[in-house]
DNA sequence: TCTGGATATTAGACAAAGTCCAGATTGGCG
DNA sequence: CGCCAATCTGGACTTTGTCTAATATCCAGA
């Protein structure tokens, strides 16, 4: 896997191959989730936006976290009742989430396997397999 | 698995097992999830347990369904963003959601197996592994 | 360069789920 | 009956997220 640096200048490429038209706003937020690599709840994306000076409204922000979700460049992980996370790691993977605290981690799911799942119902198919492993203080 | 009937008398002694004391309101509504063995969310306990005439408000369901999750008589279940579901089922096992229509089933844990996760962090003690298996209309 | 239309952003009203609190009810017991 | 603790209640409040109508931006063609 390479690490790679992801740059404002980046986003805009990475945007693109996406089929989104890359504007400042969109490339802010694809910024503060590709450069921290980490789950992060709208509010959140919200604060890291707006903090040098206020430039997205809240509307841009979830107009815009649901359209990166549309087209596949993040994912949304539902853990916490109160708030959805939006992941920027769309690869195959579970979560590990304390539940003290809040943080929620990535398993990756290369050796993770699970077996013996009962068939699907007719006409159905799968969208995604969500493990999430709930824990907390001993 | 004995198969049994769930009767709004059954229900004082089930609460009594679990360190409930089982009042008229608690009656109602841990009859409203295990009478149906579904998984309903606050707002459908309150409309179930309104039916006939109002007598139960917001407020104790809420307090009541937070209460049953405390004291272990039911189960947490977090697939949608926007509410939770109580299950009554705390047997472990897996979960079937239909993204479409917003149905949730049951997955029996006994023949499905997880392995190759990761050691837990030092400290750690899991509290619970949900499996999600999302699935549309193919 | 100017202009029109499509695309994107915005403020703020709105909705839904859930929390909180201070006051009323209940029910068991002396 | 009258007391006390436990329980229940209406309704205000908070938070997350949605919606809308108005504005701003972008860009292709004249
Ligand atoms: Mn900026
Ligand atoms: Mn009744
Ligand atoms: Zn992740
Ligand atoms: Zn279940």
């Amino acid at each position: 896997m390479t690490r790679m640096h992801y740059t404002r200048d980046n986003m805009a490429g990475l945007l693109r191959s996406h089929d989104i038209n890359p504007t400042h706003q969109r490339i802010e937020i694809a910024h503060a989730l590709f450069s921290r690599q980490e789950h992060l709840s709208a509010d959140q994306v919200m604060a890291i936006v707006n903090t040098r000076h206020s430039e997205t409204s809240k509307a841009t922000v979830y107009n815009t976290l649901k359209l990166f979700l549309e087209k596949g460049l993040v994912r949304e992980v539902i853990v916490d009742p109160s708030k959805v996370f939006f992941d920027p790691n769309t690869s195959p993977h579970h979560h590990l989430y304390e539940v003290d605290s809040g943080k929620l981690s990535d398993i990756d799911a290369e050796h993770v396997q699970i077996s013996g799942l009962p068939p699907l119902p007719a006409g159905m198919v799968t969208e995604g397999i969500d493990l999430i492993i709930r824990v907390r203080k001993a």
